[in-house]
DNA sequence: TACGCGTACGTTAACGTTAACGTATTTCGC
DNA sequence: GCGAAATACGTTAACGTTAACGTACGCGTA
């Protein structure tokens, strides 16, 4: 019989070789492969491969039988069939505006730091502005067995039917865990600095509306202004358009800026991206950073520090605002913890070069 | 019976709505429910929703049924089940270094274009520079049923399992579709546009060792060096080192690079974040770009024409060998094409402000 | 009226796994 | 030396789909 199985199995493995050219496919092996390999019931070896309850009565020498061949014939389980069974695919869905920027990018680095960690894998899906897509995304990824979701700076409506983490959401919907900045906190630094450097007349960059901090932004700041005494003038508010990645998008607000004649000796900018690219305007018009104008932007991405002059701005943990989007869903996922509405993140200055104190130009 | 089935249904429905609140996973709706609500089985539903060949002998009349069905149930295939069935998930898997940096970001921005234009979802793992790890997410990915993979700066030792295509792969291993840019004729313009300006005497920033384009750029470089009569002095060669993927990563090899009290007059830098951080070493030691040194970037990241100056630099066109990695991937998995070896791509040079006549600043 | 053919579905098995339950043999206590 | 318990496995069904095959009925035709 022995010999019988022998025989089975070698004449089954030289037609896989010889089918290999043609299908990659056809030589991984299975359970019932390796069961059949040490002459027992897929059953069996799939208990001791999990080292589930069952195979507590399995002895130390089968056991090593099996691991061994499955280590031999290089066994890799089927995630597919065994999601199907267990009702559980560690994976979820990180679902963003667009992929490539740097916003983004740097979030999701923090997202896959901790799946990885705890062993889960992610599908990534970018809709572009688009609200049906999201909708149309959303569902796919639910028929691929997602367990959960991040978004990251897109808005959701609808209450979803999986746990949800939004990275930069705002709007309150039940079963939507909020990773938000502190805004106002946000506000109060940014403005307070440009206020004790004698600062008065200062120019925004407003976010653009598919952006999902914009008006928590802009209400904070508006807020904040009142209450430290400075002023918004119309006039020097430019509302972004666009979904450009790169600081190409600041730079025709900041040419608009100039060309309406207001004066102004400082720029909050929505964000560096548009900060930097205003800032080009502004160079190019002849004015000097700082000593003409002050410029603040807003989450610190990586090439802030390395902008000329580099980027005074309002630091946003983005890496750990993933990492922290990623470790509540998980947790939330294996029950580990309960929904929780918010989770709020302290922004930072940090003071660099782009700012300096009012009318040092003047002299 | 008619009656009866409602009845059923409701109460299935009703028991499903209690459970909810506890298990998500309990709403949602499979189409052996879809077949019970229409009154007919799971087969035939699912030939009409696929409308697969057996579907032609389904009438008008019960097609519109089962349709209506599905929506109002909104019924969502499983693609677990489904995948494990048809041996098919529609899905490849993507392997980088690292998640966030702008090089890898951008690639991946035109792989996700083509996949999502295709009906395809990626995966995403960032191997951290550990060939161990990378050995083993390729297995795990393997296991999840990706079809093929795309590898980023990555390069491959063993011939793969399934159809791979490397974005920046130099070894040539069989079965592996390599995404190379033409090295000679990157190093042939930078360094020509170089000896044009008057430069004789030019730095080189090296790639690290685990970036997979170091050695062939390198090799291409001295290669052109020699033909162009541009003599490459082993004081003003650099070695990178590190895995930052933001300009620090330059800056302490540009001040290295001052340290030695070598004149030079120009730099050709690995990349273009080391090329702007050496640019700050530079300016901050109180040398003028382009007057007293030209800086040649490489890659022409975003951000490269918001460097201060801003950067000449080759440009990789990042997205579009995203885009072609992508589409040949698909095609050899869907039998359109035959696995090819290399697939060159063309550089460009993009001169900007960071380069100009040698001994400009001497006057 | 017997036959064939088209219509409209149902049935079965399989994809690879695993949890629950079954069964045959051995071991041990008293 | 007999029953109970432990040991070492096997068997079955199910996860949700789909491809291949099967069947029952009605209709037209020779």
């Amino acid at each position: 019989m022995c010999f019988l199985a022998l025989r089975f199995e070698s004449t089954i493995l030289s037609g896989k070789k010889l089918k290999r050219e043609k299908n990659p496919k056809e030589n991984i092996v299975t359970l019932k492969e390796v069961a059949n390999h040490v002459g027992l019931t897929a059953g069996t070896v799939s208990a001791v491969l999990n080292n589930s309850a069952a195979s507590r009565s399995i002895p130390e020498s089968t056991r090593q039988r099996i691991l061994a061949a499955a280590r031999e014939l290089n066994y890799r389980p089927n995630m597919l069939a065994r999601s199907l069974r267990v009702q559980r695919t560690y994976t979820i869905g990180v679902i963003l505006q667009e992929i490539g920027d740097a916003y983004g990018s740097t979030v999701v680095s923090g997202i896959e730091e901790v799946l990885s960690e705890r062993d889960f894998f992610f599908l990534t899906v970018a809709h572009r502005h688009d609200k049906r897509l999201l909708r149309t995304y959303s569902d796919l990824l639910i028929s691929r067995g997602v367990e959960g979701f991040i978004t990251v700076d897109t808005s959701i409506s609808e209450k979803p039917v999986l746990p949800t983490v939004a990275v930069a959401g705002h709007k309150y919907v039940s079963d939507v865990t909020n990773i938000t900045l502190d805004h106002r906190k946000a506000a109060e630094i940014a403005l307070h600095h440009l206020k004790s450097l004698g600062h008065d007349r200062i120019a925004f960059l407003k976010g653009q509306m598919e952006s999902s901090d914009s008006v928590v932004r802009w209400e904070a700041i508006c807020a904040v202004a009142q209450e430290l005494n400075v002023i918004i003038r119309p006039e020097l508010v430019v509302q972004l358009e666009g979904k450009d990645s790169t600081p190409e998008l600041g730079y025709p607000f900041g040419k608009q800026l100039l060309s309406r004649n207001v004066p102004f000796t400082a720029l909050f900018a929505y964000n560096d991206i548009s900060a930097i690219g205003a800032m080009r305007a502004f160079q190019e018009a002849g004015k000097r950073i700082p000593e003409d104008i002050s410029v603040v932007g807003f989450d610190d991405i990586n090439f802030a520090s390395f902008a000329r002059p580099a980027l005074t701005t309002v630091r946003q943990p983005l890496k750990k605002m993933g990492r922290i989007a990623a470790k509540a869903l998980l947790d939330w996922i294996e029950g580990r913890s309960e929904y929780m509405p918010e989770i709020a993140i302290e922004p930072e200055l940090v003071i660099r070069n782009s700012t300096s104190p009012a009318g040092y130009g003047k002299s």
